[in-house]
DNA sequence: CTGCATCCTATAAGATACTG
DNA sequence: CAGTATCTTATAGGATGCAG
């Protein structure tokens, strides 16, 4: 079940840019990405760790589809208790660069919709 | 109303990969823009006619949220009948890495996933 | 620990008709 | 030509509980 969007429909010119974020446009799906070229390999809890806000459901959903779309690899270690390593594909690591134009831009633009949360800066902390 | 997700959650690392999915990730809006980058200038209904499954509804959506995210610019003569212009704002020019990433990367791997739909041949074509 | 099943809500997207 | 308005459907996403 690829989601690639209406492939016979003769794919014009910039069609494929949709095809891409159709991969990678889940709302968890950037992020896991870049988890995982950052870090190589990441089991599932820790993964879930990297994602404070994501639901245990949705985890489990997107990591199938990018296993679905073989961008990731899925590694089972018939333990007890379980063990489930995460990891990019050959073919997953070629999304490298579109991931890192994704975070350089977001780096160098966000702050102008997030109206100035100062990376650079001391986190202001609430006082105790 | 940006829809930036949770700016004041202490945007961890990798965050602003999602907050530019965000931004471009409209199942529409990276041909939108991948069309604007390369014609300059577009009026209403050549986008139409380039986005040949688009609703006008979701055109018309669609370019309301880039103009109101600063991507692109939109310029209203007032005649008639009307006539109205898009293009890239300078803000939106910037995104021409991203853009161009996606686009070399869908233009490369998506045969994967719609199982060779292969673009230099010629298309097949029902009988009449 | 990893994950599936169920139920539910919110948002995206589409069809269709009408208008300055 | 370039929209708006209304209604409907589809999909994404979330909360919670159970299980190997």
């Amino acid at each position: 079940m690829p989601r690639i969007p209406h492939p016979n429909f003769h794919c014009a010119a910039g069609c494929t840019v949709e095809a891409t974020l159709t991969l990678i446009g889940g709302k968890w799906k950037g992020v896991i990405l870049y988890r995982l070229l950052t870090e190589q390999v990441l089991r599932f809890n820790e993964l879930r760790r990297l994602l404070p806000n994501i639901t245990q459901r949705m985890l489990t959903h997107q990591l199938r589809e990018l296993e679905g779309d073989g961008l990731i690899a899925r590694k089972v270690y018939p333990e007890v208790p379980p063990k489930v390593e995460y990891r990019l594909t050959d073919y997953g690591q070629t999304l490298a660069p579109v991931i890192h134009a994704l975070k350089a831009w977001g780096d160098a633009h966000v702050d102008r919709h997030t109206a100035a949360v100062p990376s650079a800066t001391v986190v202001p902390r609430i006082q105790p």
